[in-house]
DNA sequence: GATAAGTATGTATAAATAGTCGGTCAAGGG
DNA sequence: CCCTTGACCGACTATTTATACATACTTATC
């Protein structure tokens, strides 16, 4: 299809995201539905799904609010998730070691930080908590099974042999 | 109940909420259900309905990214709403008049802003567009008759003896 | 012209989320 | 002890949103 044949298709697409974005930035949106007769009343006669189509592509969401659901627009890139242990430990991995209820794992320069939130993150149940510097992680288990435990699936994690 | 009773009853409730926060950060949760399978391996046995409800609490939304729906903690407080343009006219409005295709608004100081932001919120199509000053708007109209209309209706809104 | 390809959108329906209701538990009277 | 209250939460159901599929329309290509 041609670029001019596309704009001609797109105009009436294009106009009704604008006025979407003006309702939901002038009036409390609470769905879809409600967005339809906002629209409705604008001279723009489209179904739900279409209007499920458009939220998704303008980057609207709907988010919780003391007053119910709103929909609004959001900041266009959503901070991208960390990445998981799996990916991180082969990476940056150096050594682990324990002593009681301890574990202090060795990261290249600067490893600590993100290895430390990951573990965090994934909540293992031995793991008490941990504290990290730049290329230290301090590791509090619950136990020394717990420890040992934890130091196994770090390594395994890591593809350490053994 | 007392407030140690209550301690004790949220601070499952809580550390649940806990685990939610990180688990949101550290993954890209797609669903509610998703997001219950996760905390399942945290240990978290819940329902999809208390999710629900917890992400409500949370104000934690489902925002869509290039890559399909993802859960992300919102910034709190969610921009007000404004106000509909007649409960804003009543208050904020003195006078209109029009020449040609454009009315001028006058407004009490400082209300010429929500006043054209709302009128164009509104996307009557009779206006074109709309200029606004501190207590003076511009607007634009598509004729001489849109002009007129729009005007009345302006007058009729705020409440103008006929 | 016939055919294919791409976009947009409605219909019907699936999937996801939210709300209602009832049960449980802890606390605090009486 | 027994009743009431309030928070929490699961089962069930209602509401809301997303998607699969079909169709219409436009243009490109042969």
């Amino acid at each position: 299809m041609s670029w001019e044949g596309y704009l001609l298709l797109m105009a009436n697409k294009r106009e009704r995201q604008n006025a979407i974005l003006e309702t939901i930035e002038t009036h409390a949106v609470v769905s879809q539905e409600d967005l339809r007769k906002l629209l409705l009343r604008r001279g723009w006669d489209v179904t739900q799904a279409t209007l499920s189509r458009d939220l998704r592509e303008l980057r609207i969401a709907r988010v919780p609010t003391s007053e119910g659901a709103r929909y609004a627009v959001t900041d266009g890139h959503i901070e991208e998730a960390r990445v998981a242990l799996d990916t991180l430990l082969p990476q940056l991995f150096m050594r682990i070691d324990g002593v009681s209820e301890m574990a202090v794992l060795r990261t290249v320069p600067g490893g600590a930080q993100p290895i430390a939130s990951a573990l965090d993150g994934e909540g293992w149940p031995d793991i008490l908590g941990t504290v990290g510097g730049d290329d230290t992680i301090l590791i509090i288990c619950r136990s020394v099974q717990a420890r040992e435990r934890a130091v196994r699936k770090i390594k395994s994690l890591a593809g350490e042999p053994g």
